[in-house]
DNA sequence: TAATAACTTTACGTTGACGTAAACGTAATA
DNA sequence: TATTACGTTTACGTCAACGTAAAGTTATTA
């Protein structure tokens, strides 16, 4: 049953260029499997694509996605890995956290201005 | 009265270096005035320093930064002005609500893999 | 069978956002 | 007066994140 996907199919899917796809293969962040030579893309590889286009949108690098995508797969079993997890988790959640923080002072800002605009096309 | 700042107390608060100072005034997104040859910054190029650097954070681009910023300061007292101002606001409006929506999907996620990691560290 | 479509690799090019170094001016300080 | 601190301009360098072009393979379709 296993989902394949092409390479057109996912960037179609996702609005980007085969070339970026290559390249996040080439960065370590995708693992296709191959029928030839032909890349295949399996189910996990979708859902880790997804996550490096959302990290990017609110500002992260390949590299810190990267960081998050690994902790969605916690392979480890042992007992100092998962605490160096579980710190690594705890640092990303404070990162998201403070971003979450500026965003919201920025719509607070940008909805004040918005009432300030209204109001000066109220008096006109 | 009107707060003046050099470019070294700019660049120490907000920990950057005065090329990047010098880089955003070229790409103008501060204008500061000149005593001789030097550089003086005003309140206003601080908070713009500021709006820049809390845009950078949440993964917007310098220009996206400009466009933001100049909502701050509506010079504009003409109706079709205005409106297109707010048009553009709402369209960032738009986009930081976005971007709060896949950080809070993110923190969710990660939450979620930091219970898992919680309790398999019980199990050990 | 020839063309078209979709894939591949290799490799150089580009853009944004600065870093870094050179060469110089100015003002306070030892 | 020489050094130090801070500022300037000019210009080339760098890194991430791709774009783009060349040259080739494989499968289907006219």
């Amino acid at each position: 049953m296993a989902e394949a996907y092409s390479i057109s199919e996912l960037s179609q899917e996702f609005d980007i260029t085969p070339r970026t796809i290559r390249f996040y293969e080439e960065k370590g962040l995708l693992f296709p499997g191959r029928k030839g030579s032909t890349r295949v893309f399996s189910a996990s590889d979708r859902v880790r694509l997804k996550l490096i286009l959302r990290g990017k949108k609110i500002g992260f690098s390949l590299d810190e996605s990267r960081d998050i995508i690994e902790m969605y797969e916690p392979e480890t079993d042992n007992t100092r890995q998962l605490e160096n997890l579980l710190f690594k988790i705890r640092e990303k959640r404070l990162l998201l956290e403070q971003r979450k923080k500026e965003i919201n002072t920025m719509l607070k800002d940008i909805k004040k201005t918005e009432s300030i605009c209204l109001s000066a096309l109220d008096d006109q």
